[in-house]
DNA sequence: TTGTGTTTTATTGCCTCC
DNA sequence: GGAGGCAATAAAACACAA
């Protein structure tokens, strides 16, 4: 008796939660966002594996791209897109006189000429591969630039801060669109999507050549430097710039202390460091040599989080003020050592798991279901057995340990989550981040970390002081922000 | 601790397209 | 007519200042 109605008073609490409101985890918004990034709007057969893999309704998924489009376009709107507006993403000022604007992920009835039409780009990125071969090369650089300009929206939250991400996400993002429609679970199902993505040289593309140029342009004058045509490769390993690499400064006596584009390409031992040997007994190389064995994309390239901070520096500081929430999980990165990596699983747990309804009972991913489904999947929907999710109460240790590395930047509103997180399993980062979110730690504490390492950054970059990259007690936050400038603004710029 | 403002989520209605 | 999307609205959750 007692029991019945005990199930029956929990059924009828269950029913209710679902009724109230519920927030998505961190982990949850962290995949819309990423997802959403890619398509601006999904299929019916994304929605429902993207519910599945989410563990929340497909009504709930198309309520939220809903909403997620709104908020870009709202945003949009907000910001007055004056011209030469400063790109989030790589500080380039976007030349939007040429009439590119950024799209929001606006609606198709709006005639905004700052509007391209998502779905426009979308299926030009959709069908990416079939683009003619000459044409890859150019539309690589033109996802960059895409990119940005699809970028306007979001000031606030989590749109913005993923589109900061974009320039260095874009070339993941031709990696992620290779696997989203080749072998992709995506691109099979989106019967409807792709019936009407025929690549079409319109809209954005008719414009492309400008935007590149003033994109191009705008980054050269902000580098104060012209790059010569040998230069450097981009997107590699820098050996230290040849001497000459650059032709004479473009007078611009503001950017002179700066080095060319990246301060860090000039200290290659910076970046390979990092990468490859941080300092013996950091968490890196522990969490690298944990992951190595078992994560092939760790060995790859370095925590997903160089990418991530490298973002968020790239962002004006005006921006980066907006929503600090999330940019605290970056600022977590510099204090390793500080509390917050010291949080444990029960705070998360306590704090979480009492508000979620029993209707999903899944607030994570499973460690690499994510990754796997839109990367490595052929293309079936896998049970929902195979996606093993992980409770969030049920994250276990290695995944954990294995996500500490994205601890920071990977959130809503400060998407700093780097390409390679993109491409190494969001599940994993998900797991990470719903477990930091639910530390006893509040935002606010957080917050005020991520500041102070921002302000460095910031500061640094202004004196190009480099010191204390030298110095080998230099924090991902410090040395990686650079490194993404380089392969964000730089690198497309060269390409 | 509380009040207030902001953000996020859910619902509903209308519109457009097929 | 159905599906999908946009827009408006309400309400919950959250952040923050006093």
């Amino acid at each position: 008796m007692e029991e019945s109605s005990e199930a029956h008073s929990e059924e009828k609490k269950a029913s209710q939660d679902n009724k109230k409101r519920r927030l998505k985890t961190p982990s949850q918004v962290m995949a819309l966002e990423k997802f959403y990034n890619e398509h601006k709007y999904p299929t019916e057969e994304m929605k429902s594996e993207l519910a599945v893999q989410l563990g929340l309704t497909e009504k709930q998924i198309s309520g939220w791209f809903c909403h997620r489009r709104l908020k870009d376009k709202r945003v949009s709107k907000d910001e007055p897109c004056a011209n030469g507006r400063q790109d989030r993403l790589s500080g380039v000022i976007q030349d939007l006189g040429s009439g590119l604007g950024q799209d929001s992920c606006g609606s198709t009835k709006h005639v905004d000429y700052r509007y391209v039409d998502p779905r426009e780009v979308e299926s030009q990125r959709l069908y990416g591969n079939d683009f003619p071969a000459a044409d890859l090369t150019s539309d690589k650089k033109s996802l960059y630039t895409e990119r940005g300009m699809d970028d306007t929206s979001s000031e606030s939250s989590s749109s913005l801060q993923d589109r900061l991400l974009t320039p260095i996400e874009d070339p993941h993002s031709v990696e992620t669109f290779r696997y989203l429609t080749q072998d992709g679970p995506i691109a099979p199902l989106s019967s409807k999507g792709t019936r009407t993505m025929g690549y079409k040289p319109s809209g954005y593309l008719k414009v492309k050549n400008e935007i590149e140029n003033a994109a191009i342009t705008a980054v050269k004058r902000q580098l104060g430097k012209q790059y010569q045509e040998d230069g450097p490769p981009l997107g590699v390993e820098f050996e230290a710039l040849p001497p000459g690499a650059f032709e004479s400064p473009i007078r611009d006596p503001v950017h002179e202390p700066y080095y060319v584009g990246n301060p860090v390409l000039s200290h290659p031992l910076n970046i390979s460091g990092l990468k490859k040997q941080p300092s013996p007994g950091s968490r890196y190389e522990i969490n690298n040599s944990k992951l190595s064995s078992k994560d092939p994309y760790m060995q790859q390239e370095g925590p997903g989080i160089i990418h991530g901070i490298g973002h968020q520096e790239a962002k004006p500081s005006n921006l980066m003020r907006q929503k600090s929430t999330y940019i605290d999980h970056a600022g977590s990165l510099s204090g390793r050592n500080s509390s917050l990596d010291n949080y444990d699983d029960s705070s998360y747990n306590n704090n979480h798991h009492h508000k979620k309804s029993s209707k999903h009972g899944v607030e994570g991913m499973s460690s690499d279901s994510f990754h796997n489904r839109f990367s490595h999947h052929s293309g079936k929907v896998p049970s929902k057995q195979a996606f093993s999710r992980v409770h969030d109460d049920d994250v276990s240790p290695e995944i954990v340990q294995r996500s500490e590395y994205f601890k920071p930047p990977v959130s809503a509103r400060n998407y700093c989550e780097a390409p390679d997180m993109e491409e190494r399993g969001i599940s994993t980062i998900m797991a990470q981040e719903d477990k930091f979110f639910g530390e006893g730690k509040t935002r606010k504490d957080v917050k005020v970390k991520m500041k102070h390492v921002n302000e460095m950054t910031v500061a640094k970059r202004g004196k190009a002081d480099f010191s204390q990259q030298e110095n080998g007690t230099n924090s991902y936050v410090e040395i990686l922000p650079h490194k993404n400038n380089t392969k964000g603004s730089v690198e497309f710029l060269l390409d």
